[in-house]
DNA sequence: CGACTTTGACCTGCGC
DNA sequence: GCGCAGGTCAAAGTCG
């Protein structure tokens, strides 16, 4: 227990040395948007980006490349200055799985307050407000309620899972099923049942064209502690959130007012203003009853088919509406052969991969399958001649997006390790799972980490980024075999990953 | 017996 | 106003 007790601590005290880096790094940016973005909004808001034929979607996978190793381990020492710009060359954070691929789909936060890592507990009740709340609150006219409403987030998980459900840590109940249109697989509807009154919901689809992929969205933030093994994926969707938050505090959209006048995030060249309702949707639900969805992506899914990745599935639909650009990451995985297993198997890796930036505009550095016969040689040489373009692309998403970066530093953060929860039972296994090591079997999970239902997919990603300890998270983060190729160098604390987020 | 799932009905928002 | 689709409710059924 005191063992426990000081990784905490230390644990803490890494975690508030990088929001503290984050946060003075973040004001200094957004200095520099406010400076900035008008410029870039009224050039990109020109007729001829508005109608530009590539899809409003950025999809940016990030990955990295097998070619560059050594420029890791050359960069053992650099100053922040040169990590920089080894970070914009080569940024990559690879979320590597054979069977499990995440991507995450954020429209906006119920509450400001919505870091998993901190959680305030104060959102019992204000988030969430249902249809008809909503609909009171949109009758309303004054910039209070419209900036409530607004703030709702979903995060939308694609993982290649076998399970009819993915577990995420936390313990949900069915409460609907219905046929959704255009997908011949159901959608079911859970809510949260680890506190009775907790105001997250998930919907689970398969997808359409691969049935493998299953598509967890998750609405709403927690009002309760989280289990130890749902506090990764928190993280994730808090981070998402904070991606729309800290955007949206750049703007200050009346209804339908300041699109032409007010600051918009640029990311990546595109627009991105979660407020922006008419420009933004969620992109697994673009039929949304709920148009108050602002849409950023990290799409951490990759599929045997660069083809027909979701990305590119969701850039071709998405292309015939400019209506609904949207930004999306991707922390893609890899090629199983730089590890040997990953995240479902219970490998944890973070490999770096090949990208191909699709024909619709999306960049995808995304696992290039376990199946390499998928790929057609011509995407291969595509992606080999497009390397630098994609360093370009990633470059200016960190540079441009402060949102982009803390979306990663909160996923860094998790991984650092979730927060435990006093007294929590859910999601089980913390205990064992903590005397686990990278590198063990997921089947050496203890079957409590499984969800009480059984039918859990296993997170294993989630649940062991949760509760590693900060040694092996800070192994994960360090070593250069699991390349959480954020900076090719050695960094040799978190907050100097932190650092080089920020 | 309690918790959970299933499933048809119902509600709501949106487009035409 | 009507129909459609997404989302939710709640009674009945199932399971451990």
């Amino acid at each position: 227990m005191g063992e426990v007790k000081e990784e905490n601590e230390r644990l803490k005290m890494m975690l508030q040395q990088i929001e503290k880096d984050y946060q003075s790094l973040q004001l200094r940016f957004f200095d520099i948007i406010k400076q900035e973005a008008p410029k870039k909004f009224t050039e990109s808001s020109t007729p001829s980006h508005l109608e530009t034929e590539e899809p409003e979607l950025v999809s940016l996978c990030l990955g990295r490349s097998p070619s560059e190793p050594k420029k890791e381990e050359k960069a053992s020492n650099p100053s922040k200055s040169t990590k920089d710009e080894e970070w914009k060359s080569s940024l990559t954070l690879g979320w590597d799985s054979n069977k499990f691929q995440l991507s995450t789909e954020i429209v906006s936060d119920p509450s400001p307050e919505t870091s998993f890592e901190e959680p305030k507990q104060v959102d019992a009740g204000e988030t969430w407000p249902p249809s008809k709340t909503l609909k009171t609150m949109r009758n309303g006219d004054d910039e209070v309620s419209q900036q409530t409403r607004v703030k709702r987030a979903r995060v939308s998980i694609r993982a290649r899972c076998e399970t009819p459900t993915m577990n995420d840590g936390c313990q949900w109940r069915k409460y609907g099923q219905k046929m959704a249109k255009g997908n011949p697989c159901p959608r079911a509807y859970y809510r949260c049942t680890v506190a009775p009154d907790c105001p997250v919901r998930k919907q689970v689809q398969r997808c359409a064209e691969d049935m493998t992929i299953l598509i967890t969205t998750y609405e709403g933030t927690h009002n309760h502690p989280l289990p130890v093994a749902a506090t990764a994926m928190a993280s994730t969707t808090s981070a998402a959130a904070s991606m729309i938050l800290s955007s949206s505090s750049m703007s200050k959209p009346g209804l339908g007012s300041t699109a032409s006048t007010t600051a918009v995030p640029v990311l990546n060249g595109l627009h991105f203003n979660p407020l922006d309702n008419s420009r933004a949707k969620p992109f697994y639900l673009p039929n949304s009853s709920n148009p108050l969805f602002p849409t950023v992506t990290l799409d951490l899914t990759t599929s045997p088919s660069s083809s027909s990745t979701p990305f590119n599935r969701l850039s071709s639909s998405f292309a015939s509406n400019p209506r609904f650009p949207s930004s999306s990451v991707s922390f893609s995985s890899s090629q199983s052969n730089i590890l040997p297993t990953a995240w479902g198997t219970g490998y944890p890796s973070f490999n770096s991969v090949p990208y191909n930036k699709t024909h619709t505009g999306t960049i995808n550095i995304g696992k290039q399958s376990q199946e390499p016969s998928y790929q057609s040689s011509m995407e291969k040489n595509h992606q080999a001649s497009s390397q630098e373009y994609l360093t370009d692309s990633l470059a200016k998403a960190i540079a441009s997006d402060a949102s982009f970066r803390s979306v990663i530093a909160a996923t860094i953060s998790s991984m650092v390790g979730g927060r435990a929860t006093p007294g929590s039972t859910q999601g089980g296994g913390e205990r064992l799972d903590q005397n686990m090591k990278w590198g063990e079997p997921i089947q050496a999970v203890s079957p409590d980490s499984l969800t009480k239902n059984g039918k859990a997919c296993a997170s294993s990603y989630f649940n062991r980024m949760a509760s590693s300890t900060p040694q092996t998270a800070g192994l994960m983060l360090l070593q250069p075999p699991l390349p959480l190729s954020i900076s090719k160098s050695t960094p040799t604390s978190t907050s100097a990953i932190g650092d080089q987020i920020n």
